[in-house]
DNA sequence: TGTCCTTTGCAAAACGTTTTGCTTGTTGTG
DNA sequence: CACAACAAGCAAAACGTTTTGCAAAGGACA
C-alpha cells in the first residue's frame, strides 16, 4: 500500500545513504561497508519488503535478467510444456526469467516476435523447436547468446541440445529384439527431418546388430497421426507373414496401431508387441495396456539449454556443444514374447 | 552490429534533437513537431532500424509493457497450451508481451515467482488454473490489476472467466437425449471444485427438461484419469440394465469407456454412446471412432482474460466482471441411436 | 605532532527514454 | 508598425538503480 517502496525509502529508514544500501545489498562480502552496517541495512530492506526494481538495474547494468524462448508451436503437443517448463525451473533458479513467444511457422511473425524481445533487453536467446529439426537462424539475432533446443543448424559455431534419434530407435527396437521378435515392422514419419533419418537409422543399426535382415517391405513411411498409425497397421497387420512387433513413429501413431490390432481381434501383447516414442503421458499411459515407448527427455533438454545459455552470458567464452540426450526406456505393457 | 542505435543516433543522423526524435516517433499527430520533420525523423529511425529500449521507456513511464502469467501447471495438459496462447495473441496485438511463470502447486513458490514478477514492475496479471475452480488470491497481488482465467474467488470485485459447466454438461447430455438415449449415465469427477458441481447440474437439468427420472446409481464420482473411467465404465456397462449412453467428465475418462467398451464386445455408437468434455484434440479426434464432446474455449478464455485485464490498465475503471464462456459441441462420431 | 594508510561512507554520474517548460522565430491582427 | 499568438524545436529533469571517485575519520608509524 502506501507509496511504493524503492532503495531511497530503505536508506533513509536505516539512516544510511542509496550507495551504502547499494552495497549492502549486493557486495556478498563488501570491503565498502562496515559488516554491522550491512546486516542492519539488510534487516530493515527485508522489514519493509524492499525489491529492487528490475527495469531500473536492468537499464544499468545493462542486464534485463529476462531470457527469450521463441518457438514453432505452443498450443497442440504437451512437449511444449515439459520443454518450457524445464527452461523456466533453470532460468529461474539462476535468478532469470523467460519471455516466451510462438510463431506458429509464421516467419514475418518469427521476426516480429524476435524484435520486441530485442527490445526487452532480453540476456539471450532459447530458439525452440517442438520436433527436432534444421532450421536456419534468424539474421536478427546478429551476436545475442543463443542456443537451439530440439533443433540444428548447419552452423556449428552455436550450442544445440537434440534428442539422440539413433540411439533411441536402437533401444526401442531392441526391447522387440530382446522379447524375441524377429519380424518387426516400423511406422514411421516421411518428413526430410533428422528425427526421421535418426531413427530408421536406430531401426537398421539394431536389425543388424542381431542378425536380423532388413525388410523395407515392413517399413512404411508418411505415417503422421493416429489415423495414418491405424491405416498403417492394419494393412502391415493383414499380411499373411504379418510382423508380430511393431515400432512407432511416436505414442500417437502406435494409438492407431492398437485401434488396428484391436480391428483385427489382436490381442496386445499376446498377439502383436507394440513399442512407441515420445512417452506421451496422455497416451502412453492411458492405453491399455500401458504403452511401451522410448522417453523424448523434453524437461531435460529444456533446462539444458537454458543452463547452457545462461553459461555463455555469464561466463567466459567457450566452444558450443551440440549436445545430444539420450532417451530411455519406459516399459509398461505392450512389449511380450511373441506368439509361438 | 557496430554500436547499439538508440534515439541519440537516430537524433545525430536525423539533425534534430533527441526530444524531437521522441516526439516524431510517439506523438501520432504532433503538436510539436513538424510533420515534414517528423517524416524525416521516421524515415531516418526505420532505416538505422531503431527500436526503443522498453527497460529506459518503461522506467520511465511507469508502465512496462509485460503482463505475467502465473499458473499452476503448464505441463501435464494441453489445455494450458491453448490458454496461454489465447492470452498471448491478445497481448502481442496490443503491444505487450507476457511473462509465463508456474508453480506446480507449490504456494511458497507461487508467492516467490510473483514477486519476481512485480520487481519486472508487470503491469497486470493473468492468474490461471488449468482446471475450472475456486482460488483465493494471494495477498501480494494488492493494488496490481488482476484477471482470474479459469478460477473464481468469492470476492466478486475482480475479473474471472471460465467456462459455463451448466450449459455444457446440457448441451452434451442433450446430445444424447436427441439422439433417442433415455438411460444415460455419466462418468464424474469426484473433486469439490466448480467444474464438478456445475456438470452434474447441468446432466440433470438436461434429464429433467426431456422428462427423463434421474438414477443416482448411473451416476460414478471420482473418475479422474482414463484408468478410472475405464472401470466405472466396465461396472456401468456389465449391468443388465446398463446405460446406453455415457456422459463423460473429460476426454481422458471417456477414451477409458471406449476401452471398457472393447472389452465387453459393445461397439460404439451402435452399441453404446459416448459424449466427452474438452475437446482435447490429442485425444478426441484420435479415438476411433472419433469422440463427440463440448469443447471448452480455452483459447478464447485467454485472449478475453488478457483483453479484460488490457482494458483495466489503460482504460477508465469498470465494475468487475464474471464472464461465462459457452461451450460449444464437437460432433465426430460417438454418438448414434440407442440399440434397437 | 605530523604523515600516511585504511576504513567507512557519501555525492554524483550514468543507463536510455519521455515530458515539461522555455526559447526563438514567424504569422496574424489591430 | 507594434504586439500578441502560435508553431517548432531544444535543454534539462526525472524514472530507480549501480558504481566510481572522493572525503572524513581514525589508527599506525616515524
Amino acid at each position: 500500500m502506501a507509496t511504493k517502496i524503492g532503495i531511497r525509502e530503505v536508506a533513509k529508514a536505516a539512516g544510511v545513504s542509496v550507495t551504502t544500501v547499494s552495497h549492502a545489498l549486493n557486495d556478498a562480502t563488501s570491503s565498502r561497508v562496515n559488516p554491522q552496517t550491512q546486516q542492519h541495512v539488510r534487516a530493515v530492506a527485508k522489514d519493509l519488503g524492499y525489491a529492487p526494481n528490475r527495469l531500473a538495474s536492468g537499464l544499468r547494468n545493462q542486464r534485463s535478467q529476462i531470457l527469450g524462448l521463441v518457438s514453432d508451436e505452443i498450443t497442440t503437443t504437451p512437449f511444449a510444456g515439459a520443454m518450457i517448463r524445464g527452461a523456466q525451473d533453470a532460468a529461474y533458479e539462476r535468478g532469470y526469467v523467460l519471455m516466451v513467444v510462438n510463431s506458429g511457422r509464421d516467419l514475418e511473425l518469427e521476426h516480429r516476435e524476435i524484435r520486441t524481445l530485442q527490445q526487452h533487453q532480453v540476456d539471450g536467446i532459447v530458439y525452440a523447436r517442438m520436433y527436432h529439426q534444421g532450421v536456419s537462424l534468424p539474421e536478427e539475432l546478429g551476436t545475442l547468446p543463443t542456443v537451439l533446443l530440439d533443433a540444428v543448424t548447419v552452423d556449428r559455431s552455436i550450442s544445440s541440445v537434440v534428442p539422440d534419434e539413433v540411439t533411441a530407435a536402437e533401444t526401442a527396437v531392441e526391447a522387440l529384439v530382446k522379447a524375441g521378435h524377429t519380424r518387426i515392422g516400423m511406422l514411421g514419419n516421411g518428413d526430410d527431418i533428422p528425427a526421421t533419418h535418426g531413427r530408421l537409422q536406430g531401426f537398421r543399426n539394431a536389425l543388424a546388430r542381431h542378425g536380423l535382415r532388413f525388410h523395407s517391405e515392413l517399413v512404411t513411411a508418411g505415417v503422421a497421426d493416429t489415423q495414418g498409425g491405424r491405416e498403417a497397421a492394419l494393412e502391415l497387420l493383414r499380411r499373411p507373414e504379418r510382423p508380430t512387433g511393431l515400432f512407432c513413429f511416436s505414442d500417437r501413431v502406435a494409438m492407431g496401431a492398437y485401434q488396428a490390432a484391436a480391428a483385427l481381434g489382436l490381442r496386445i501383447p499376446e498377439d502383436v508387441s507394440i513399442v512407441g516414442t515420445d512417452n506421451l503421458e496422455l497416451i502412453a499411459a492411458a492405453l491399455w495396456p500401458g504403452l511401451t515407448t522410448v522417453a523424448l527427455p523434453h524437461y531435460e533438454m529444456g533446462r539444458w539449454a537454458v543452463t547452457r545459455l545462461l553459461d555463455d552470458i555469464e561466463g567466459p567464452e567457450t566452444a558450443a556443444v551440440q549436445e545430444k540426450f539420450s532417451c530411455p526406456l519406459i516399459e509398461r505393457g505392450s512389449v511380450g514374447p511373441p506368439p509361438d
